[in-house]
RNA sequence: GGACCUGUGGUGCAGCUCGGAGUGCACGCCGCCCUGUCAAGGCGGAGGUCGCGGGUUCAAAUCCCGUCAGGUCCGCCA
C-alpha cells in the first residue's frame, strides 16, 4: 500500500524527469511492469526490470531483448551489441515508441510498442536454465519440482498461483461479509488415536510425549462454538500422513467454517455463497444455484457419492425387468445398466479389461450387449428372453451402435461398479465442459461394521443423525441417515460437513452404537465432551479443499499445479530433499532413537 | 501393501516387438556471421555410463531378473 502510494507520487525512477507515471507497480527501481506498457506511454522515458526472455542479435548494430516480468513481455531495442543471456536479471531504461510499420507483434500484449535508445543494466547474471521456461514443451515433473523456483517463472504457474490467490481473496471476502470471524487454531495439537494417520512432532521438553499436526481443525472449531464465537472461519492448513494422489497432498488447504444456532441449510447457504463468489472471481462467470441430491439418489443414478454431472450415462434400474429371469447371472437383488453411446465399437480387449475392472471392484461379473442391426450381440445375448432383451435395448434411449453394460449384484455393489465404469468410459478431462456443482445430502450415519461387529461412522462420531431416523438408531442403525453433506464439483469431492451433536443424550446413544464406552469416549474426546457440559450451542460446519477447487478452475488434473512447493507421490520434496535424517544431537534432544528398518 | 505406465546428451522425442558400432530429429548451449527481429536467420561446434545392478548372448538402449526414481490408480484418506 505504502509502496503503491509512494510510486504514484514520485517522478520516473531514471531521474531523467520524464512524464509522471502513476501506477501501483512502480518501485524505486522501476516505473512500470513490462506487460502494462502501451501506446499511451509513447514518448515517455521509463525503466523496467525483469528477466531476459530472449535475445535476438543482428550483428553489432542492433539487438532485440525481450524483458519478462510477472505481467508479461516488453521488447527493448538496443542499438549495438549487448551482453545479456536468457534469464539474466536486467534493468532497462528506454523511451517508449511506436513500432515501425510492419513490425508490430499481434501475439504480444505490448506488441504495438517497444523501448528504444535503451540503457541496459545487468542486475544479475544467470546460467542457462535446465529446462525451457516457456509453456510450449512439457518438461518432466520431477525436473520441474527440483527447480521449482524456475518453474514458477513460467506463465502457467504464475497464472495458477495468482488464480489461487484470487480464490482465497474471494472466499475471505464472502466469509467476512457473512459475519464470520477468522480465527487461527493451533498446528501443534494432541494426538487422537483414530482416523487418518497424523504427522507426529516429538516434544523436547516432555520426553516420550508428542504433539500431532492437525488433520483438520475439527475439534478446535467446535470448541470455538462453545466459546461463543458463533461464526468462525479459517483458511486452514491440514495435514494427513496418508498415501498421495493427484488430488491429495500431505498438506492441503481448506476453507474451514463452523456456525452456531444454524441448520444444515444455513451452512449450505454460507458455503454456496463463498464457493460461487470464488467461482465468479476465478472464471468471470457466476454459476447458477447449486443443485442438491440425496446420497441415495447419487448412488442410484451415478453409482457414487460424488457424481460428475457434466455427462449423462445415468444408471438405469432393470431389477423389475429381471425379477423372474431364468438367466442365473442376472438373478440378483439388483440389476443395473448403463448405456455407452457408440460403445459397440469397443474392442473385445477393452471389454475384457472393463470386465476385469468390474471384478476388481467386487462384482461377480459384467454383461455387455452391443446394439446391432440384427439385435443384441454379446456373450449372454442368446440367453435373455424377449422382454429382457427389450429392457436392455431400451436403456437410456439406446440406439444402434451403442453398448449396454449390465451388472447384477447387491444393490450398492452393482451401483458402484457401474459408477466406476461410467467414469472410465465417459469422464471428460478436468479442463472440459461446464462447472457442475452439487450438494449431496443425507449421507448414511454408518458405513458398515468393523471386524468386531461395531458400526463404523461414515463421517465422524459427532455427526447428528437425521431427526426422522433417531428412533431406529438402535434397532436398524445401518438405515439411519445423518445430517452430513458433501459439496461436489465435476466428480471431485470438494468438501464435507455436518450438523454436530450438541446433546449429551444423543451423543451417548451414538457412542454406544459405535461401540465406544464411556471410558474410551472420555479418553479420546474428554476435553470436547467436557466443554459440551458447559453449554454447547447447536452448531454445524463445513470444510472444503481450496487446492481442488483451484485446480478445477485452472483446468489441471493435478493439485500440484496449483501448489507452490508440492511433494511427489512418494512424499519427497525434489528441491529440498525432504524428508532427511537429522543429527544425533537433534535426536537426543528430542529423546528419539532410530529403530533399524525391518526387512 | 498392491497393479500398471515411464526412465535415451541440458530439455522434448524417435530407436526397444524382430539384439548387431551411441544411430536420428527438434529445442537449448558455445563460437562466428548478420541493421527490424519477435519460437529471428545462416554456418560451425561441444555435449551420452541409454536410471542403477545383475543375468542371457559372440554381441544388450533393445531380451530376462532385481532395484531406484517419477507418474496414474487400488488399498488408505473417521
Amino acid at each position: 500500500m505504502a509502496r503503491g502510494a509512494r510510486g504514484g507520487r514520485r517522478r520516473g525512477a531514471n531521474g531523467l524527469g520524464g512524464p509522471r507515471v502513476t501506477n501501483f507497480d512502480a518501485t524505486s527501481l522501476r516505473d512500470r511492469l513490462c506487460g502494462t506498457v502501451g501506446t499511451d506511454l509513447i514518448g515517455s522515458r521509463i525503466t523496467v526490470c525483469g528477466w531476459v526472455a530472449r535475445r535476438r542479435e543482428h550483428g553489432e548494430h542492433l539487438a532485440f531483448v525481450d524483458v519478462r516480468d510477472r505481467s508479461g513481455i516488453l521488447q527493448a531495442v538496443v542499438d549495438g551489441s549487448v551482453d545479456v543471456r536468457p534469464e539474466y536479471v536486467v534493468r532497462i531504461t528506454g523511451t517508449v515508441r511506436e513500432r515501425p510499420e510492419g513490425t508490430r507483434n499481434e501475439r504480444l500484449a505490448t506488441g504495438d510498442v517497444e523501448l528504444g535508445e535503451c540503457e541496459v543494466e545487468v542486475l544479475a547474471g544467470a546460467e542457462p536454465p535446465p529446462f525451457p521456461l516457456d509453456d510450449r514443451v512439457e518438461t518432466d515433473e520431477a525436473v520441474r519440482l527440483r527447480y521449482r523456483y524456475l518453474d514458477l517463472r513460467r506463465e502457467s504457474m504464475q497464472e495458477n498461483l495468482r488464480l489461487r490467490a484470487t480464490v482465497n481473496r474471494a472466499l475471505r471476502a464472502a466469509m467476512d461479509d457473512q459475519g464470520f470471524c477468522e480465527v487461527e487454531t493451533p498446528l501443534l495439537w494432541a494426538p487422537t488415536p483414530e482416523g487418518a494417520r497424523e504427522f507426529v512432532v516429538p516434544s523436547r521438553l516432555h520426553p516420550g510425549e508428542y504433539y500431532v499436526l492437525p488433520q483438520s481443525p475439527q475439534i478446535a472449531k467446535q470448541l470455538l462454538m462453545v466459546g461463543g464465537f458463533d461464526r468462525y472461519y479459517q483458511i486452514a492448513r491440514c495435514l494427513r500422513d496418508e498415501d498421495l494422489r493427484a488430488d491429495r497432498q500431505f498438506e492441503f488447504t481448506q476453507l474451514d467454517l463452523e456456525a452456531s444456532f444454524v441448520t444444515q441449510d444455513d451452512v449450505m447457504h454460507f458455503v454456496s455463497r463463498a464457493v460461487l463468489d470464488a467461482a465468479e472471481a476465478a472464471t468471470g462467470e457466476r454459476p447458477s444455484e447449486i443443485v442438491t441430491m440425496t446420497w441415495r439418489e447419487a448412488l442410484d443414478l451415478y453409482g457414487t457419492d460424488k457424481p460428475d454431472l457434466r455427462f449423462g450415462m445415468v444408471l438405469q434400474d432393470l431389477t423389475a425387468d429381471f425379477a423372474g429371469t431364468s438367466v442365473k447371472a442376472f438373478s440378483a437383488p439388483s440389476v443395473k445398466a448403463i448405456r455407452v453411446p457408440e460403445g459397440a465399437t469397443l474392442t473385445r480387449a477393452r471389454l475384457d479389461a472393463l470386465t476385469e475392472q468390474a471384478k476388481g471392484l467386487g462384482a461377480k461379473g459384467l454383461a455387455w450387449f452391443r446394439l446391432t442391426p440384427e439385435g443384441l450381440d454379446g456373450p449372454l445375448a442368446r440367453f435373455v428372453n424377449e422382454a429382457e432383451s427389450r429392457a436392455i435395448a431400451g436403456v437410456d434411449g439406446a440406439r444402434e451402435g451403442d453398448l449396454v453394460l449390465v451388472v447384477a449384484d447387491e444393490h450398492a455393489l452393482a451401483c458402484r461398479t457401474l459408477g466406476a465404469l461410467r467414469l472410465a468410459l465417459g469422464a471428460p478431462p478436468v479442463s472440459a465442459g461446464p462447472h457442475r456443482y452439487l450438494w449431496v445430502t443425507e449421507f448414511p450415519m454408518f458405513e458398515g461394521r468393523d471386524e468386531d461387529g461395531n458400526l463404523v461412522a461414515a463421517h465422524h462420531p459427532f455427526t447428528m443423525p437425521h431427526p426422522d431416523d433417531l428412533d431406529t438408531l438402535e434397532t436398524d442403525p445401518l438405515s439411519v441417515r445423518s445430517q452430513a453433506y458433501d459439496l461436489v464439483l465435476n466428480g471431485w469431492e470438494l468438501g464435507s460437513g455436518s450438523v454436530r451433536i450438541h446433546r449429551a443424550d444423543i451423543q451417548e446413544r451414538v457412542f454406544r452404537a459405535l461401540g465406544i464406552d464411556e471410558a474410551t469416549a472420555e479418553a479420546r474426546f474428554g476435553f470436547l465432551l467436557g466443554a459440551f457440559r458447559y453449554g454447547a450451542p447447536p452448531h454445524a460446519g463445513f470444510a472444503f479443499g481450496i487446492d481442488r477447487l483451484t485446480a478445477i478452475f485452472a483446468g489441471v488434473e493435478n493439485i500440484r499445479e496449483v501448489i507452490a512447493f508440492p511433494k511427489t507421490q512418494s512424499g519427497t520434496d525434489q528441491m529440498t530433499g525432504a524428508p532427511k535424517a537429522i543429527t544425533g544431537r537433534q535426536l537426543r534432544e528430542l529423546h528419539l532413537a532410530p529403530v533399524p528398518k525391518a526387512r
